[in-house]
Parts: C-alpha cells; structure tokens; sequence
RNA sequence: GGGCCGUUAGCUCAGUCAGGUAGAGCAGCGGACUUUUAAUCCGUUGGUCGCGUGUUCGAUUCACGCACGGCCCA
C-alpha cells in the first residue's frame, strides 16, 4: 500500500484532529472483565425475555469489524481472539458527549465497550453499550467485509491481514499449534525427554541436503544452519538418554513449492533398545492419538480424498512399490541398464552418474508416491541412499528403514540406526566421494561423530515426522503455505 | 531452470480479443435515518491500469524484456 493513498491522508487528518481534540488514541491500560467468548457462552442460549431482565454490565475489547449507522444508533461488530459479537450505540444510553466521541471511530479501530446483553429483534446477542472508548486507532483501510482478503500474496505477505478477516486461516492456525501440544503430550507422557540441539553445526549432518552457510565472526568459523538435528540426537543416545525427541526448526537450502520451504519444522525422535518395526508401531499410535484428540475420528478428508486411518497401515517393500504400483518390470530391478532406460521411458530424467539406489528413489517419487493417499509404509530402502541405516542381517544392501505416506506425500522417515562405527565410517567416505564428484546433497565425514559410536550406540531407531506436512493432512491444506505463518517469499 | 496463468481504486473484480489515456460493488468523504445484518436512501472523492523499452498520430490494450505471485514440470 502506498504511503501516498488518499486513504491513508484522509486518516492522518482525522488523527490530528482527533488529538486537537485531547483524545488520546494510544491509551494504555484498558481492563475488560469478560471476552466475546465469554458473553456468548454465559448468553448465548438465553432468550429475548430472559435477556431482558439482566442489568449486570460487562466490559470487552476488540476491533471494530463492521459498523451499520443510523444517525443516533449506531450497530457495530468488534471481533476479539475469542470471536465476534454485535455492539449497539444509542446516543441516548452512552450521552451526547461519549456518542460524539464515538462517531469518529472507524472500522478497523480497536475499542473497548461496557454494557449489557440483549437480542435484537433479528434475534443477534448483542452488548446495549454505555460506554464506549476508543484503544486504539488504525490508521490503515481493512480489507473489504465480504470478499474478504484473497490476493495470495497480500495474504503471506501481510499475515496479519488474513488472520484478521479470513476466519478459516486463524482456524488452521489455532489447530496447527493444537497438533504441535498433543505431539508434545504424546512423548511426554511416554518418557521421552525433550531436548534441543544446535542449529548451528560446524559440519552439517543427518540428512542429504544443501545447507544455508552462514559465519561466526569471534569463533572466526563458517558454520551451517543444521538440515537435522539427527547427529546430535544419537550422541545423546549414547550419553545415556533413551528416549529423546526435538521438535525444532530445520533449514535446507533448496527450492520452494506446495511441499517445500527452506524452513521447515521437524520432529526427529529417537529410541535406544527399539528397532523400525517398534517405529512404525509407535507411529501408528501417535497418529491415531492425534487424530483422537483434535477430531475423535480414524478418518479425514484430504484435498477430496477420504484417508482411512484403521490400523495396521500396510507395509510395503518398495521394490514391490515399484512392481505392482510403479509398473516397473521385475527383471529391471536387477539390471542396471534396463532400469534406466525404463526410467527414461517413463520420463524420470537420470544421469549415468547416478548410483542404482538415486534411479530407485527418483522412480519411486515419480510413479509410486502420488498414489499412496492411503497411509502406507515403503520398507527396505537401499542401502546406498541410507547412510545412516543399519543393514539388514540377512540382506546387507537392505537398509532397516521405513518411509511413510499418506496423501501422496512423504511423512515420516524412520530407521534402525546404524551404530557399527566401522560401516559408518565406510558409508561417510562414500558419501565424501560423491560430494567430489559434484553432490552438493551429499553427506559430509564427522569424525566427532563416529567417535562418539566408539563409545558404544545401544542399538537404536529413530525417526523424523514433517510437521508443516502433517499439518497440511490434519487442516486440508494443498501449499506448505498455508500451515507456515511466513512463508519465504522473494523480496519485494 | 522451463511451460502456462495472473498483476487495473484501500479490498473484490469488469474492461483489453477488434489501440482513441478507465468502470462497478464494498470501504472512504458529505447528508438523512434510534433494532440493523453485505442495512437502506441521496450526493461525492479516489487510478503513473506491476516496471521498462519498442511499434503507433495515439498504448491499460499490441510486441519484447524485467519484477513479483500462483499452478504444473525439472
């Protein structure tokens, strides 16, 4: 909005008028006793007759929605962080001097109003003021009443907006952080202990990705910000805490789209003594306890489709994945040629550098994950695009790990960690190769960290949900935007 | 990075195909109205039509480039 607006001059005028006046449109210190939440609860139900007999008086603040003037009456809705109810001004109750005040609050002002509850003849609760003062003056135009605010951009932009007039987004909001606490509460309450790990690391880890640099002026030291905290989690495991988990901010210096942003949050959690069957177990719970709790339901809707949580979700190899839900012919899982040139068939763009494990993934994602919109897990990645995993005994190109997706995306991500420091030392340096030859996604050698396997990792599973994801399933939402408050945006 | 779409008043949108420097509703401003519900009625202000270059007598409209955003693809 410009600086120049008509719109905004008008206010300023009105605002050197109104302090010309001796009124103060910053006030501080205003008390209400109740909130609309609370007349509405207390009220809500009461008839006309009813009503009519109460003489008790409330006080409640909130912002000037919509106003309806008739002269010496004026109706007006004020919205508070609890919800919105009618106000309505008779300049014979709140007197001449108070209505005269009154007249120069506009929409978008924050007021604070005293009075009693009635129904108007529509049949509206609504607070019959006698008094009315002005909290705060907004000095900005409100997006319009009815259509509301719809430009996306105005809406990531200036957040506050759409908070304020599109009740559904507040809604989203209010249920994302109701998520986050039963996640919470869920771990909690099962002993794990919450803990944090740094989010700037000298050598960035636990997960193949390109990290943000960034540079610490007194160490004299580059540092990264961290793209999972997975490392440091396991060290605590071998320190001797069990049961951990963070649910924290990661950062990851890639595109933006409906599924991604470069800040996302993560919960990551660990369990000395479990393997990925006990993972996907508890993750069977964990979701099942949410939806418990914020729905009481085992079923949502997402994007049109009905997703059935009734466990147990299925576990699927992902090579049978590939077969039976990919189309990609048996014999080319085994011939390296073949399965590239499938590949390419089905326009899956892979280089010959790439290793038969990146071929599968890129596979997978093409022709597999948009049709799991059933919750499902994918079992026994390969090894090479598992460098954390522990291997299978009996299969040692097969690491112990699970994805799972529900809608189409990608939730969680659990393994059997790999604690054999030896093996790990061997997976990092392949890892390091490949950063040589131009992976910028590749893992970097942490010698802090296999020293800290010498020491002795019990055996351990860990697992990481996206939680900007699982928010997207619980609220309904297609973008990563709609479920993070600041989406990155380009600057203007 | 590529393709498609969008950017017009504070907000929501017409208009652009067939070039002649813009309209509506809401909001605002002035007035009427003491139970309205997108209140109503009368009057009225408001736009470097995203930015730049080109074509043209003349560009919001056509062409090219750029910026920002959205969706899809990589």
């Amino acid at each position: 909005m410009d600086e120049s607006s008509r719109l905004i001059k008008e206010v300023k005028e009105k605002v050197k008028e109104l302090r010309s006046r001796g009124l103060n449109l910053y006030p501080s210190g205003f008390r209400r006793d109740t909130t609309v939440e609370g007349v509405v609860k207390r009220f809500g139900k009461l008839e006309y007759d009813t009503l009519s007999k109460i003489t008790e008086t409330f006080t409640l603040a909130g912002r000037v929605m919509s106003m309806r003037d008739f002269g010496k009456a004026v109706f007006i809705h004020i919205k508070d962080g609890t919800g919105q109810l009618q106000a309505y001004i008779r300049k014979d109750r709140v007197g001449d001097d108070n209505f005269e005040t009154f007249r120069l609050i506009d929409i978008g002002d924050h007021v604070g109003i005293t009075g009693k509850p009635f129904r108007t003849k529509t049949n509206e609760l609504t607070i019959l003021a006698d008094s009315v003062v002005l909290l705060s003056k907004s000095q900005r135009p409100l997006p319009e009443k009815y259509h509301g605010l719809v430009d996306v951009e105005t809406r990531y932009r200036q957040r506050y907006l759409d908070l304020m007039v599109n009740d559904n987004v507040r809604q989203a909001f209010i249920l994302r952080s109701r998520i986050v606490k039963a996640v919470r509460e869920f771990f909690d309450n099962q002993d794990f202990i919450e803990v944090e790990t740094p989010m700037m690391q000298s050598i960035p880890g636990g997960a193949t990705a390109r990290p943000f640099k960034t540079y610490h002026n007194a160490l004299g030291m580059e540092l990264y910000l961290r793209v999972a905290p997975e490392l440091y989690l396991k060290r605590l495991v071998v320190g001797g805490l069990e049961k951990v988990y963070e649910l924290n901010r990661n950062f990851r210096n890639e595109g933006i789209s409906t599924n991604h942003n470069p800040e996302f949050t993560m919960l990551e959690f660990y369990v000395a003594y479990a393997t990925y069957e006990d993972l996907m177990e508890l993750t069977e719970e964990l979701i099942l306890c949410l939806l418990k709790k914020l729905f009481d339901t085992t079923t949502i809707t997402y994007q049109g489709n009905r997703v059935d949580f009734t466990t147990p979700w299925p576990r699927i190899s992902l090579t049978d994945s590939l077969v039976h839900m990919g189309g990609v012919p048996e014999n080319a899982l085994s011939d390296n040629q073949a399965l590239r040139d499938f590949a390419k068939s089905k326009g899956v763009e892979v280089t010959d550098r790439e290793e038969r494990g990146k071929v599968i993934m890129e596979l997978f994602e093409h022709l597999v994950e948009p049709k799991l919109i059933q919750p499902a897990f994918i079992i026994n990645y390969p090894i090479e695009v598992s460098p954390l995993s522990r291997r299978k005994d009996t299969e040692p190109e097969i690491a112990e790990r699970f994805e799972l997706f529900v809608g189409g995306k990608e939730i969680a991500n659990g393994f059997s960690e790999l604690n054999n420091p030896d093996d790990q030392r061997e997976r990092f340096l392949e890892q390091v190769s490949l950063r040589d030859s131009g992976d910028e996604e590749a893992l970097f050698m942490d010698e802090d960290y296999i020293r800290a396997l010498e020491y002795g990792l019990p055996p351990t599973a860990g697992e990481g949900i996206g939680i900007d994801r699982l928010v997207m399933l619980l609220t309904d939402s297609p973008s990563i935007r709609d479920v993070i408050l600041f989406p990155h945006l380009r600057k203007k």
